[in-house]
DNA sequence: CGCCTTTGTCCCATATTATCGAACAGATTG
DNA sequence: CAATCTGTTCGATAATATGGGACAAAGGCG
């Protein structure tokens, strides 16, 4: 049950450990940094300094931030996706189309990832919501992610599911195995899967898979506030992320396996 | 004169430089990463499930990939910068009104970071040379490098000058101090700086500073293919350059100094 | 103006720990 | 079915990251 949590390498851990302290603060220094992680100042101040020296952190004023490697090494390896490479535009215009704000997400060790988010901005209260939402969160929690999860192989469905234990994020998150597995035919049934808000309140919206005969290679998502999305989900909204998915799956079958 | 080479913890390098053999190839397995980087196997291995652990590598099939974890560090780093939050739209609409691919710019460790890239694709053949350009770069090798460099402090450049050898990247790369010096002077009077082609042969590009009484915060910038780039330069385009820039600046001051 | 705190940085002995060679198992190929 | 590939595991050794302490400098406060 228990994963292996051993991992093997310490000081890297504890480097990403610094990343991830300095991510939440943006700028800070070695005591800061040694004290959030109650660690030596020595030892913290050894890891930005080498972070520093590989460029992946910029020093300023003896206090140090993130640089934009982290920025170029993510670009690069999404822009290397046959996924994004073939979906990358249609997303983009299924958020014209939609007006809504729009993913494209795939499945990376049991987690939705999303590799691609628009800016189309309806108004404000949108704005606030679409910057909290999580760039990453488990399959089972959003539209995206249980798209994606339905068509995945049954083996690793259980896989996913046993080792996650549904947690509750909302009200409304699906926590009962049987309710998600019955979900889950659903979404293979219709072509698409909704999400009432089960990630975060009041997101509420739609996602189909990017399925071919082979594998999964992920999901198109559109969200919303709730309350003007509840009408956009009977109408024509499901039917445009069905064509937009469908339109990359095309897109990749044609351009060849590979 | 020479930096200090010396990275005090070895594992991280060693597990950077991985990532960066990762980054190349793609998708590689942990025999085919020990033979480039001449390293055990074992060693290799215990990197990549140390990094895959932590979820910034993801395992398919016994093969390792980059996982979307980059991407989300990296774009959250950039989201934070005041630079990004007041200049992101007025990027993208100026990509719109000028029809090029555009850039927003960073000074970094002495080189010029892309943070920001528009997707305004007029031609194919655009396209290809704009996926060909780096996202990083020494800032006296192209116009927004250079329009930073022209405002940091005296200090401050003639210490980025001295440690890097000036060394071309194209016929017509700047490789001369004094050179460089009198065109910083020209990029300081006209507001403007002009890239022909000096770090990819045909990128040609204007770039304007986004800069206050306090400091440079960045630049914006136009780029396209030489052919039809060299008549916009003497048309309007350096004006909706240092427009837009003005209008970032403008921004960033009304929004206070924070 | 000077004290005192706090910062980042440096040093070095110690023990933690990453390393690395070899061996194992599974898949793929001839 | 043998021969290579692969990824993986194990364990002893030596390398090396650690972390306590000391240093200088900057900042705040009386």
């Amino acid at each position: 049950m228990d994963e292996d949590l051993v991992v093997p390498i310490n000081s890297i851990k504890r480097s990403y450990a610094i990343v991830d302290e300095l991510r939440e603060r943006g700028r800070a220094g070695a005591t800061e940094l040694a004290d959030a992680l109650s660690l030596p100042k020595s030892t913290v101040h050894n890891h930005l300094r080498t972070l520093a020296t590989l460029g992946y952190l910029v020093e300023e004023e003896g206090s140090y931030r993130l640089g934009a490697q982290y920025l170029h090494v993510g670009q690069e390896s999404r822009n290397t996706r046959t996924v994004f490479q073939h979906g990358r535009d249609t997303v983009e215009s299924l958020a014209e189309k939609s007006g809504r704000y729009c993913q494209l997400v795939i499945e990376e060790n049991g987690d939705a990832a999303v590799i691609q988010s628009t800016q189309w901005v309806p108004d404000e209260g949108t704005r606030a919501t679409q910057q909290a939402y999580p760039m990453r969160a488990p399959l089972y929690t959003n539209a995206p992610g249980k798209a994606i999860l339905a068509h995945l192989p049954p083996e690793r469905i259980t896989q996913i599911v046993e080792r996650q234990d549904l947690t509750a994020r909302t009200e409304l998150t699906v926590t009962d195995e049987d309710d998600l597995r019955s979900e889950m035919a659903t979404i293979r049934d219709q072509g698409y899967a909704i999400d009432r808000g089960e990630l975060i309140s009041g997101m509420v919206g739609v996602a189909a898979p990017i399925v071919t005969e082979k594998c999964v290679y992920g999901a198109v998502a559109a969200y919303g506030a709730g309350n003007e999305m509840r009408e956009a989900l009977d109408e024509s909204l499901p039917d445009l992320i069905t064509e937009s998915a469908d339109d990359i799956r095309a897109d990749i079958v044609f351009a060849g396996p590979e």
